[in-house]
DNA sequence: AACTGTGAAAACGTTCACAGCG
DNA sequence: CGCTGTGAACGTTTTCACAGTT
């Protein structure tokens, strides 16, 4: 019973801002495109849809990169960022299950651009077993671990039906797989080292199903919320009302 | 933004807790098929992946359906989470974009499932309009507003490139649809009092990759999670250990 | 006796407001 | 001056620990 005793490295950076980095990485790139040399973080807060503040001290964690008057190095910026979530070297991914899920990943440009490599898709159906889908050829499951072991796979996507989705992630794990991004609709267990993060299509939808069922009276009738009309237009991250 | 006037009503539950409402339905529904009747908060939340006190207060948010020295009866349970999360009515779903992740949509089994009814696909390509999928017509994105009217649509899903996303965000909440769910990788801006989630491929993965970076080559700065281990293997949902 | 429901405490995250620097 | 970086205030979420109920 001695959780309390966790003092926290000042080298740790809060999840909560781990998790926004990508998506400061992400205006920053478009801006970098647009060949924007400087950005202050007030303009960076509203591209990335966040305040400011929070934006400043999520950057705060990182160092000190910014020109006090000025504000921040676009080039540079990217250039720490990348590094911080350990973007400046490749990873290699294996997708295991191609339905319709797993070949929308293969094909997903967000993979390749930024390090993230696909070593392989699996799945143990036949009929799937041997088509090429975006240039890979689809190998069977029972060469999972062979596929980890040779390609040095270390983050392993699962895009399996639900049914398959423990039995695959016990064998990446045990094939020394430490990351695993989870599609199928199941909570995972794990051993203690081993991240899992979940992305569930269906809980996304109830938890909008929740906020709908809140808002004005009836379907086809809605409020302008109006009243105090302080906000500006910008966070577009999760915005709630409530009703009158 | 304008916290002083945020007087939030006590019928508010956390937004953290009603995130979780979903895992803790689909848990539910899992001991139901399996003809469990009732369950206590550590069994429930094993199955969550969370912890018995997490679960506890999150439910007592929702009233007290619980008996103590029994548990929860499970039928009644699911019944009640469903009424709280809307999920006892339909809501009326419309996919825009049928690239391969909007097909992936199109054909999960998880939407009809619960009370979500995809009313129609529309894409901009031509050569995808009038393809059957999963059933449905793809339909040409100019008919986009007919069909939000006509169906009434009250949750829009994105699955359109980057470009094209905030143009057809623009599009559905002018037409009232005020819950979006976002899957094109950029900030959706929306005016207040519409709700949008966003799923991001890309984002997961650099956010694996940070931790992943962590665990192997760490200026040997960690905690070796001391204390008498207490916690049990089972909450999988985040699991972050660093070692050796 | 077993288990829920909940105040109180601790941890975590966000926002404010301004000192300090270019 | 303008803008970053940050301590301090505030708000939210988690965890603890036990009173209360069946």
């Amino acid at each position: 019973m001695t959780p309390r005793q966790n003092r926290q490295r000042d080298r740790g950076i809060p999840e909560a801002t781990v998790a926004r980095l990508p998506v400061y990485l992400r205006a920053l790139t478009g801006l970098q495109e647009r060949e924007v040399a400087t950005v202050s973080s007030e303009e960076l807060a509203a591209a990335a849809g966040v305040n400011s503040a929070k934006l400043r001290k999520d950057l705060s964690h990182l160092g000190s990169y910014g020109t006090r008057g000025v504000g921040y190095e676009v080039e540079y910026l990217v250039y720490q960022i990348s590094r911080e979530l350990g973007l400046t070297q490749d990873w290699v991914v294996a997708i295991i299950g191609v339905g319709n899920l797993g070949r929308a990943l293969a094909g997903y440009g967000g993979f390749a651009s930024r390090g993230f490599r696909v070593a392989g898709l699996l799945d143990a159906d036949e009929a799937i077993v041997g088509q090429e889908i975006s240039g890979k050829t689809v190998a069977h499951i029972d060469r999972l671990e062979e596929m980890i072991a040779e390609h040095g796979v270390s983050i392993a996507v699962i895009a399996t039906p639900a049914g398959a989705a423990q039995g695959v992630c016990d064998r990446v794990v045990a094939s020394g797989v430490t990351s695993v991004l989870n599609f199928a609709p199941v909570v995972l267990s794990v051993p203690e080292g081993v991240d899992v993060r979940k992305v569930d299509l269906s809980i996304e939808l109830q938890i909008l199903a929740f906020h709908e069922q809140r808002k004005a009276g009836g379907p086809g009738d809605y409020e302008p919320v109006a009243g105090g009309g302080e906000d500006p237009p910008g966070p577009a991250q999760y915005v709630e009302a409530v009703e009158a």
